[in-house]
Order: C-alpha cells, then sequence, then structure tokens
DNA sequence: TTGAAAGCGCTAACAG
DNA sequence: CTGTTAGCGCTTTCAA
C-alpha cells in the first residue's frame, strides 16, 4: 500500500515547484502564463503518478469545502427524501456534495448535528429546523455561515426562508370539504404542535371552515406525539370514531395520512362512502390506489432548488445579503377519497 | 464578523502552548499529567471564547475525516432511503456523518462520485452499485480505502458484501404463485440487466417456475429501460396483456410495482381477480391498501447495520482482513393481491 | 508538567 | 515563465 501521492511528489519527479505544478492542475496554467510544454510534462506526470488532490487540504488552505448540510427530521420520509434529491441535484450542478442527517424532531439532536456540521466546516446549511424559535438557531450560527430554512420556519426575519404556502393549501382543502358535504371534520395533526408546518394547515384549515360557518361542534382535533405516532393515531381515532361518528378526516401530513389509512382497513371502513379522507403531502402511490386519495401536494422540486439558489446567493455573497422568503403556492389534487358525500 | 477562535488563540491568552490546549480539549490531559487547574482554565477560556475544532485540519493531520459516503442509484426511492436512514443510525454510533450521493444507474457518474468522495478523503464507502464488473471498481479503489457493497454485489471476492437472498426470495415466491394456481406468468424487469439483484431474482423466480414443471409458453419477461421505466411498463403491459392474457404478474422491484399497478389502474384491471400481483420490495401502503400487495420484504435495517459493523471492521483493522459476503434472507409477505386464483 | 517545532497537502503573495 | 515562502488549524514526537 503505497502512499498517495501529492502536490510534491509531481513537483520533485519534474523538478519543478509545487506551486507551478498546482497552478496547472487547477487549469490556471494559461493565466499565470506556463509554457504549453511545462504544463503537458505535469499533466502527463499527474496521471502517471494517479494523482488524486486531497480536498481537505485545499479546504483548510481556501476555507471551503465544496460541501453543506442538510438536516430534516427524517431523511426516510418520502416527502424529505425527495426533498434531498432535489437539493442534491441542485448541489451538483456547482459541484458541491451533502452531508444529510436525521433530527428525529429532538431539538438536542439538532443542535449537536449543526454544530457537528460546524465543525466540519461546510459552506452553509439547509435545515428544516424542529426549533420552536430562531432565538437558539441564531445563538448557534457561526457569524458567516449561511443558513436556509426549508418547510418549516422559525419567527424571525433574520434567516431566508423557502416553503410552501401550507394555510392557504389546508384552507382551499376545507373549501373543497364543505363543497362535497362533509360536515364533521376530525382534524389529525401532532402535539406538541411547535411546527410551522403543522401550525399553518390547521390554522387555515379552521380558518376554512368557520369562514363557510361551521361551528365548533362539527369538528374535532386528534393531536398524537411524534413518537409511537402509528399506534396513537390508530387508538385515538377508534375512540373518537363512535363518539363523534365524523364523515370526514384532514390529515396533517402523510405520516398521518398513513396511519388513518390503516385504521380504515383495520375497521373496514370504506372510503370515501363511510368517511371522506385527504392527506396534506403526497405520496406517488396516492394517485393508484383503487379509491385514490386527494392530497395537497408540495413542489418539492422547486423547494429543493430555490433553497440551493438562496444558499448560493449566500455563500457567494461579497457582503451581507437580506434574507428572503419564499412561499410557493401547494396543489391540491382532488382524487376519490373526499367525493361529494353521499351518505 | 470576528474570526473563529482557534487552538492558538486559547493558548496565546492563557500564554501556554497549543500542544497543552490541544491535549486538554481532546481529553488527554490527565493522560499527559497536565494539572487539574490548567486543565479548567483551557476549558474555561474555550468557553468563553467559543471554541469550535475544525475538523478540517484535525483530519487533514490525523488523516480520518469521520466521514464515509455512501452512493445509490437514487436516494429518494423508498427502499433506499431507508437504507440510508439505517447507515445515518448506525454510523451515529461512531460519531460519523454521511455524505449521500445517487448515481442514476448511471456508470459514468458512479465513477466520478467515487473519485469525488476519495478526494474529500472519507475513511470508507458504502456503495450500491450500477457497475457489471468489480475491475473497475477495484481499479478506482485507493489502496487501503475501504468498500462495502450493499445491495447489489459484482463478481468479486475482493469486495465484502451485504444485501439479501434475492435469488431464494424470488424463488419462494414462484412456488407461491404456483401454490395458489397462477399459470400464465409476467415477469417485469429492467434492462440492460447487469444488476445482480435484477438478475438473482429473476434466475430464482424462473427456476421456481421451471422446478415445477412451468413451460417456457406460461410466462413472459418485459424488460424495460431505467429512464422512462413508467411509461414503458404501461405500454408493454398493455401491448402484452392482450396477446398473452397473463394471470399473475411478479415485479422486481418497487417502482415497477408501482407503474404496474397504474397500468391496472387505467385499465380497471381489477387484482388479484383479474391478474395477481407481487413485488420483490416493500412500501409501507402496501399492507394498508384496500387490497393489500404480496411483497418480498428486504431486511433494511440489517442491511445497513451490517454494512456499517463491516465497513469499521475494515476502517480499523491494523492489517487486510478478508473481505466477507453476507446474504440475508427476505420475508415473504403474502397477502391479498396473490390470493388463490379462482378464474 | 509543559513547550517547540515539524508537518499533513494545498494555494497565494510576492519575487525574480 | 517559474520558484520561495508562508500559513490554513491541528496533532505529535521529542525535549526540557
Amino acid at each position: 500500500m503505497r502512499k498517495k501521492t501529492s502536490l510534491a511528489d509531481i513537483a520533485q519527479s519534474l523538478d519543478v515547484s509545487k506551486t507551478l505544478v498546482s497552478m496547472v492542475l487547477n487549469g490556471h496554467g494559461d493565466s499565470n502564463g506556463i509554457s504549453r510544454e511545462t504544463q503537458e510534462r505535469v499533466l502527463a506526470k499527474a496521471k502517471e503518478l494517479n494523482y488524486q488532490p486531497n480536498m481537505l487540504a485545499r479546504g483548510l488552505r481556501m476555507g471551503k469545502t465544496n460541501t453543506v448540510g442538510l438536516i430534516v427530521s427524517d431523511i426516510s420520509n418520502p416527502f424529505y427524501a425527495k426533498i434531498i434529491r432535489a437539493v442534491e441535484d441542485a448541489l451538483s450542478a456547482y459541484s458541491y456534495n451533502l452531508i444529510v442527517c436525521s433530527s428525529d424532531e429532538n431539538k438536542k439532536k439538532e443542535i449537536e448535528l449543526i454544530q457537528m456540521l460546524e465543525h466540519k466546516q461546510v459552506d452553509g446549511i439547509i435545515i428544516s429546523t424542529s426549533q420552536a424559535t430562531e432565538s437558539e438557531l441564531i445563538k448557534l450560527k457561526q457569524p458567516g455561515l449561511p443558513f436556509v430554512l426549508v418547510d418549516r420556519y422559525v419567527r424571525s426575519d433574520n434567516i431566508p426562508f423557502v416553503g410552501t404556502d401550507n394555510y392557504h393549501g389546508a384552507y382551499a382543502l376545507a373549501n373543497h370539504f364543505l363543497d362535497n358535504g362533509y360536515k364533521k371534520v376530525v382534524i389529525l395533526s401532532h402535539k406538541p404542535t411547535h411546527l410551522s408546518t403543522l401550525n399553518d394547515r390547521k390554522k387555515g384549515f379552521l380558518q376554512g371552515l368557520s369562514d363557510r360557518g361551521l361551528s365548533d361542534s362539527e369538528y374535532r382535533i386528534i393531536d398524537v406525539p411524534f413518537t409511537n405516532r402509528h399506534a396513537h393515531v390508530i387508538r385515538e381515532m377508534q375512540q373518537l370514531y363512535d363518539l363523534f361518528n365524523p364523515d370526514s378526516v384532514f390529515c396533517l401530513n402523510n405520516s398521518l395520512a398513513i396511519a388513518c389509512l390503516d385504521f380504515c382497513k383495520q375497521n373496514n371502513i370504506s372510503i370515501p362512502t363511510q368517511l371522506g379522507v385527504a392527506s396534506y403531502d403526497e405520496i406517488d402511490l396516492f394517485r393508484l390506489l383503487p379509491t385514490t386519495i386527494t392530497s395537497v401536494e408540495q413542489p418539492v422540486q422547486k423547494i429543493g432548488s430555490k433553497a440551493v439558489e438562496i444558499l448560493f446567493q449566500h455563500i457567494n455573497a461579497q457582503v451581507p445579503i437580506p434574507p428572503v422568503s419564499y412561499q410557493i403556492k401547494p396543489k391540491l389534487n382532488i382524487r376519490e377519497s373526499s367525493a361529494k358525500k353521499t351518505h
């Protein structure tokens, strides 16, 4: 196992300086007026010795790693998996790579991850935070390290954000429910609800209901904890179903929707004849089920690429630039699971 | 935007050496006999100046980055998303992080990614390769850089591998199909089929059929390209359906299964009464659909953790250790989509 | 108990 | 056209 070849090795075996080799290998040969011939000797020798640059050394020297960090609550959630993919693709155009991390909705873990990324000297961080407030994020943030929030925002005018307009997405869905005759609605959400996404969806939906005159007695909210959410949904839906006798359910994210479908399955509740169902967040299979599932679909591709675009504006900025916020309109996929009520 | 604090800053402001500070901060204070008091002064000052270690510098010096690379064909595929999550969790026990990359079944891209990871000095690489042979991988591999193959292997005794026993998983499924009376089977796969996974599944399934005396005229194989696979599946299934009049389909991975479900949906083909369906690879929703989908489920958790375990055996090995292969048995989820044939 | 000095591999002023 | 030098921030002999 021979030692890896470095710039110095090439320089030495050619009897030139490291500087020269570095210039040539980085394509700055011409601009530094290095003779054609010398350049070719360098290139040839580099190939001969199978030279592989050491990005650590380069990064240390240049203060730049061409790596960004991405933190989400769970990379195996299909929604985040797609965001990650979109971010990866957008980054590759800049020759950047991605360190991904799952925070499991755990603030402590999230903070540790941010610090770890800073220690690894990433050039920027994209994060779907589980923090309630900006203060902790700001405190952590090394001055000058670009942050972009995706999906979830925190009360702040100091950090750029890219996400969807959850409020209006849910509002539109509420109208759709009412249009189709539903009037005893269950809202399936999480607690503690410090997440901007869930809060906005809930607010938007409730506003939608109340704007059409639905009274408080005509809906119920179920808030399940994040841990063991599936089982909680099943149990609480079970209880509420007999008590409240709902005609529809609005699931505030895809995990909750899956759990809700499981509940229906287990209890032989047919959708939509016995229960109308809609989900925030799309899953590929939703449009392929025998009964297709109504959903609010977020433009994941767009979110990812926009987040990267903004991140690079900050990375490349000479002077601090003001943070911007993008709220992209989601798309309402009206499908069979929320068909006009017949019962 | 003040400069970040380094070891030197702490050393200087305390009038001690960088050496000492380094020792203390790495917990080697006691073992180097540094006085309790000095240690505390260092720790206090580090906190006061908000010292954040620079892992680049440390990595350069130590030849170790505490980072591994993971390459799969598409990180947004639910199967890989789960593998990634499992790997991430296993790595976090070692305080390691993960750079993830999608190769899109593209050899050239894969090779570039491997090189990029080597340049970034990752301590090891886990890869679900799209290469046909080991030669290219071996050629790339810097001597001493640990590789572990997951999911897909290449003909080789030189690189450790962790995956499932695709042959027997598919073999078992063939038996299940025959047990339930299916006898005109479509096998839905990809071309070019250089992937060990698809090849083994196909072989195992065909062997299963032939061991029970099914003749060549009683099955058909559809091989679609990777690009635009969904549309291809729909089109080719369409054609074959009328011609061959199959009673069942075995989809060799989850993307193909989704496309197949779409085909059935579009053509109002009811599962399983008109067409039995099974998928290799599980998707959460499969067990929640009104008609649940039979699948061969791979132990993703186990694959991820085992791959990491093996990787670290190699990373920590003083002398080269022989590569091992793990083939984990998959689980056959028999569900409604392949119920006993009645027509 | 502590420090000096060297060096990981690279790039960038500056000098010739 | 090319080389010298310095230094990014850290760890590690070796010496005191």
